[in-house]
DNA sequence: CTTTGTGCAAACGATTTGCAGGATG
DNA sequence: CATCCTGCAAATCGTTTGCACAAAG
C-alpha cells in the first residue's frame, strides 16, 4: 500500500494524520510477523525517534478502535498487533514462537450452527500449533 | 470426581498433596467456566483463608507442568484456567466475555496437511466468538 | 529429618493514565 | 483557533520472586 493509501484510510476513518500514526500503520502493513508492542517501537525508533511507547499504545488503539488493526492473543504476557484485517487463521511454532498466517481458505468453512444450543456463532478463528520450517 | 481420585492424581504426578493444591484442583474441576486467578482467589477464600494468591500463582504452575490444568488465552491481560484436559475448542460470547466449551467432535476433524509448505501441525483448537444464551 | 510448599512483601514488566505543551484541520 | 494528539513520568494491574517458616512423606 503506498502513501497517499495509507493517508486517505486515515481520513476515511476520521483520523488526523500525524507523523506517529502514519508511521505506526505503514510500520504494521508491511510486517506479517504480528510484532508486539516493544518490537514496533524498536524498529520505528531504530535510526530517529519516532514515537514514544505511550503513543504507540494510544495509537495502536485507536487503529483497533476504528478497525484498521487488530489485536492477537498467542502468547501469555504481550499483546501482538495485526493490520491484516482479512479472516484467516494462524499458526503458531511450539518451539520458538513464530507466527505465520494461514490462508481463511486453506480448512472448509466450518458450520457453525453445529455448537451446542444457545449459542450464536458469528466468526472463528482456528490456531494451530506445531513445528515451522527453521526449527 | 471424588476426594480420593483427587488425591490419587495428585500423588501420580509426583506432587505433594496439601490443602492448597487439593483445594484449587477440586475447584478446577468442579468449575467448566475458565476462572482467572483472581476468580479463583475469592472462590476459596470466601468463608476461611485457604490460600494466598502467590500460592495459588504457584500451585497453578506446577498443575500446569504436570499436566493436569491448561491455560486459556481468550482475552487480553489475563489468564485463565481450565482443569479440562480433554481436547474441545471454546465459545466466547463478544457481550458478555463468558466462554463455554466446545465438544471437539461438534466440527469435523481438519487435515492440517493442507497448510502452508513448511509448516508441521500438531494440535489446533477453534475459537468461535458470538452470543450467547443469556445475552 | 530432608525436601518441598506456603505466605508475605517487595520486585517486575506490560499497559494505562494525568496532564501540560504541541500540532492538525 | 478549537480540538485532538503527543510525550513524559507516575500509577496500575497481573504475575513473579526472595526468603524464612511450616508441613509432607
Amino acid at each position: 500500500m503506498k502513501r497517499e493509501e495509507i493517508i486517505e484510510k486515515l481520513k476515511e476513518k476520521g483520523l488526523r494524520v500525524t507523523p506517529q500514526r502514519y508511521a505506526v500503520y505503514a510500520h504494521l502493513l508491511q510486517r506479517n510477523d504480528h510484532p508486539t508492542v516493544e518490537q514496533i517501537m524498536a524498529s520505528l525508533n531504530q535510526e530517529v525517534p519516532v514515537s514514544s511507547q505511550a503513543t504507540i499504545y494510544a495509537t495502536l488503539q485507536t487503529l483497533r478502535e476504528v478497525g484498521l488493526v487488530r489485536e492477537v492473543l498467542l502468547e501469555e504476557g504481550v499483546s501482538r498487533y495485526d493490520a491484516n484485517m482479512q479472516p484467516h487463521h494462524h499458526f503458531r511454532c511450539r518451539l520458538c514462537g513464530k507466527i505465520t498466517d494461514i490462508p481463511f481458505a486453506a480448512f472448509p468453512p466450518l458450520d457453525l450452527t453445529a455448537l451446542p444450543p444457545g449459542l450464536r456463532g458469528e466468526r472463528y478463528e482456528i490456531i494451530v500449533e506445531g513445528i515451522c520450517d527453521r526449527c
